[in-house]
DNA sequence: ATATATTTGCGTCTTTTTTACACAAATAAA
DNA sequence: TTTATTTGTGTAAAAAAGACGCAAATATAT
């Protein structure tokens, strides 16, 4: 099996954070070297000879920016001959969540001028093929939303209800009947409703804190159930 | 950059072809060399060093089986280290159709010993991890005919409304009522009813054919509609 | 020629799901 | 205490999905 083959594997991920206050965000960081050096660049790198795709992702995340993923999948592979003017590189891009808690705290220790959260309304232009890529994982994690219950990764373990209701507001960018809403998520029976309130966050009627049940939902999916939003 | 890698890559295709005798078929080859030498596989090869992953995909297809797609989406990328027992290698898998007209003729013409097409009811064993592959291209192609018109793309250009209703049956593997479908799928307004007459196969009412119109369907595209069966 | 089986075309009625919208209760701020 | 804000719980109308009946057009059997 001699095949002289100069093409080299790397992959990239893009890491979706959320919190209430500042909306969706997803994490880059800013390159060293040329080409592109000084632009924002999704995170990511060369694949080990033997690291499974994963592993590299995860690898990768921890070295550039200290991040840790919670939910993690494979998007798309991009292999233009051309897309780094260097040389052939092949990126497997992958799309990880990180959850809202943790998103939290990254943000505000993170002042290393290296790596930044970027909230989705206002991205900076990026470095090689990685708009392309950027615009087919913010399309996947709004399809995907609606069919898998992959919202909740980005939530906290506990949180209340309009918090939910909000992130599928944001990045569906529609309106969303609160109540029909609720009736929906509720009637999935996927969701536990917590004796706890939730702390207050200016005025209003405090409101019960909710929790995504994954036993109960693996239990629903074998016996037929259909997550829709 | 200097990055000593020692990984190589290909692409492998998965090919459906339909008819209404023989039901929902792969393209499969029967390997050459070992590994796995005489045993059944997805069609592939490596990439070349200046060619794009789909001209990959329809180069190898040209010389193992002959077969030209007319529809072809990346599907996922296999990476672990041990897939290939020899070495690393990864496989870009791609899935592709092709039409029924052209189906039919493949297969009458198809006698090579080594490239075959097997209905996926009736599949052999397969090479590396291609039985994965394989699962993972029918859950697809089952999941995605719902939310998009690829199933079309199965069928000929001319084609007989049962036809439609007969392979949505078999791929999504439940009965249909015949009169709700239909109702349901000329409601999309993307199907033009044809004044020809099928040709008759066997007893019964003749109907009338139907084809589907693209540029139709991209313009309700823009204007949001929603292709869903 | 006639009767029978098969397949298509077109409809109606029922049930389920989605959508629109109203109002009371619990809290913070004025 | 009053007002603004947010949560919790309904109900009614509209739309979509599902069940099913029957006539028309053909091939096949008698």
């Amino acid at each position: 099996m001699k095949t002289t083959q100069n093409i080299k594997v790397a992959v990239d991920a893009i890491v979706f954070g959320y919190n209430r206050e500042e909306g969706v965000s997803i994490l880059l960081i800013k390159r060293k070297y040329a080409p592109f050096k000084g632009s924002w660049a999704i995170p990511g790198g060369f694949v080990l000879d033997n690291e499974s795709l994963e592993d590299a992702v995860e690898r990768e995340l921890q070295e550039e920016t200290g991040v840790q993923i919670n939910y993690l999948e494979q998007l798309y592979t991009f292999g233009q001959p051309k897309r780094d003017p260097r040389e052939r590189i092949l990126s497997i891009a992958y799309f990880g969540l990180v959850n809202s808690k943790q998103f939290s705290e990254l943000q505000a220790t993170s002042d290393a001028e290296d790596a930044k959260w970027f909230n989705i309304q206002m991205l900076p232009e990026l470095a090689f093929d990685h708009s392309d890529i950027l615009a087919m994982a913010i399309q996947r994690l709004r399809a995907k939303m609606i069919y898998q219950p992959i919202g909740f990764e980005l939530l906290e373990n506990k949180f209340p209800f309009s918090d939910l209701e909000q992130l599928y507001s944001t990045l569906l960018d529609r309106p969303i009947d609160r109540r029909n809403f609720k009736k929906k998520v509720m009637k999935l029976g996927i969701l536990d409703e917590l004796e706890e309130k939730a702390k207050s966050t200016g005025s209003g009627r405090p409101g019960n804190l909710f929790k995504f049940n994954k036993a109960t939902y693996q239990n629903l999916l074998k016996k037929g159930m259909h997550f829709e939003i």
